[in-house]
This record gives C-alpha cells, sequence and structure tokens, in this order.
DNA sequence: TTTCCTGCAAAGGGTTTGCACGTGT
DNA sequence: ACACGTGCAAACCCTTTGCAGGAAA
C-alpha cells in the first residue's frame, strides 16, 4: 500500500522544519498569503483570514507577518505610503511597477538591470546583498 | 556702481516664484536641509534647526518638510524602517546604496541603468514617471 | 506538561491637525 | 489689512507589547 502523502504547504513544511509550531491561525493565515497575488497590507491580511475563520486577531497577523519575515517566507514592499504591503516570497526574484494612476502593482523581471546593480555595487567596493527597485509609471493609451 | 546681488538660495528662489510666504522658520529650515548631506529625518532637521533658532517647533519641520516636498525641492527616502529620510532634490538624479553594516548612504548614478528603467517600463506599456532604487551592500574589505 | 501562542486592550512612535495667535507681503 | 503660517497639544494611524488564559508538541 502506498503511503498518503501528507498535505502540507511550502511554508509550513519549512515550519514544521524548523521547530516552530504551526497553530490554527498561522497555517490560515499563510493560506491567505499563498493565496494573494495582489500584495495585501497586514489589514487586509486580518480581513481575509477573519473571512476564513473569526478566531484571529490583528495583533496575531501583526505577530505572524513578522514571523514569516523573519524566516523568509515573506517579503514587505513599501510603496512611500503609510502601510507596508506583503508578497510571498518565492525563489523568482522580481521588482515592481506601480501604477500611478490605479496603484496596481505589475511584477517583472530583468536579468540586465540586476547584473548592473551588482556591478554598479562591486565599483563602489561593496558586495551587492539585496536591492529594491520600483518604478512608477503611467499607462501609455493605445488608442 | 554696480547693484549688489540680493542673497538667496535656490529653494528660497523657487519660492520666490511661486508666491510662497518666505517665513523665517523656513528660510531657517531650508538652509538645514541644504547644509545636510547626511540625509536627516525630520527629527534631525527639527534639532538643526532649533541649534539655529529656538522658535521652530517640529510641527513646522513636517508641514515644511510636506511643502518642500510638493515643491519639490526636497526628496523623501524610505529605508524600510520606521522614519522617512530627506534630502535636497537637485537637478541630478541619483539613487542610493546603503552599507548594511554602518547605515551610510552612498550616492550614485548609472545612466545605463536608467535607461534599462525606461525601456522595461515601456514593453509593460508605461511611460516611466519616476523610480526609486535601492541597492544594499556589504563593504568589501581590502586586506 | 511544558513551552509557546493568542486575544484583548493599552501603549508606542512617527506624523498630522484644530485652534487661537503671530507674521510676511 | 489680510491671508497665510506657527506653536502647542491633542488626535491619528499603523504597529507593538504586557498579561493572563489557551493550545501545540
Amino acid at each position: 500500500m502506498i503511503a498518503k502523502k501528507k498535505q502540507t504547504s511550502r511554508i509550513e513544511e519549512s515550519f514544521l522544519d524548523k521547530g516552530i509550531k504551526l497553530t490554527h491561525q498561522r497555517k490560515i493565515i499563510a493560506k491567505v498569503i499563498t493565496d494573494s497575488s495582489d500584495h495585501p497590507d497586514a489589514n487586509e491580511v486580518f480581513i481575509r483570514a477573519n473571512k476564513i475563520d473569526n478566531r484571529i486577531s490583528l495583533a496575531t497577523v501583526y505577530r505572524t507577518i513578522k514571523l514569516f519575515e523573519e524566516n523568509h517566507v515573506l517579503n514587505r514592499i513599501e510603496l512611500g505610503g503609510k502601510r507596508a504591503r506583503y508578497e510571498e516570497l518565492t525563489d523568482s526574484h522580481h521588482d515592481h511597477l506601480i501604477d500611478i494612476e490605479s496603484g496596481e502593482i505589475i511584477e517583472f523581471v530583468d536579468e540586465e538591470i540586476e547584473e548592473l546593480q551588482k556591478k554598479v555595487a562591486k565599483k563602489l567596493g561593496y558586495n551587492l546583498v539585496d536591492h529594491k527597485m520600483e518604478l512608477f509609471g503611467k499607462k501609455i493609451k493605445s488608442n
């Protein structure tokens, strides 16, 4: 008989490995984030998690988000505004282009820019550890 | 006889042109920012302005900073942390490399990257209006 | 059982604002 | 004179935290 594979998400597995408790709340918050592709802020995560199960407080959302950040399963994006927004961290790095009219966030990857960034850092005497790049653009009307 | 040229800073001139009142406080805050090359935060601007003249409140610093931002003489830099930091906006655009060990901010310009950014935006159907790029690096030890 | 996690509500830290007075033009 | 700017302190908003009860391992 073939053993049934246990159903655990990427996030859950990574947590079990580290000996971090997989509480009910954390599973739901992880699911909400995994299922969201629109870069929600903390409050939005709270709302969505609550819709699934109302035993989740905003404080726990904040604590869990911080935990996820520290364990590199979550990435914080700051848009110059007030609240921070988040996205699941996957292997593929990407940057963001923000539509200044609608606020929509478009993800993109550009290897050439990444290479140049490394080169620039090196020229200044640094090894590039991380970077943040956001482009702000206005949609070109195609009449 | 040669007329004596009136002593006004870049910021002051730009304000006179727009009919914005040049108050005592605004002049001092403008001077503090012009004289600072270390990207101070609002509180630091407040401290430095106060050292020159203690008739300046933190509220006014915030109000003035916002005014300066709106008039494009000041640029806000967000470092992912809590407070925003500022720098005088000059004609020459530049980006920042942050030393992750010391917190030092190094300015740099790279035309090639700027060009690529425009190209990327266009490819996504956008005209690039603005951008923000911060590199985080670790100093290369030269033993 | 033991350790860690949670909800609640209160505190925190940066930034903004209402109000009455003060100041630039 | 008039509109606009300022100081003060209270309000705001997002985020964090102390505490006592609750749940994962």
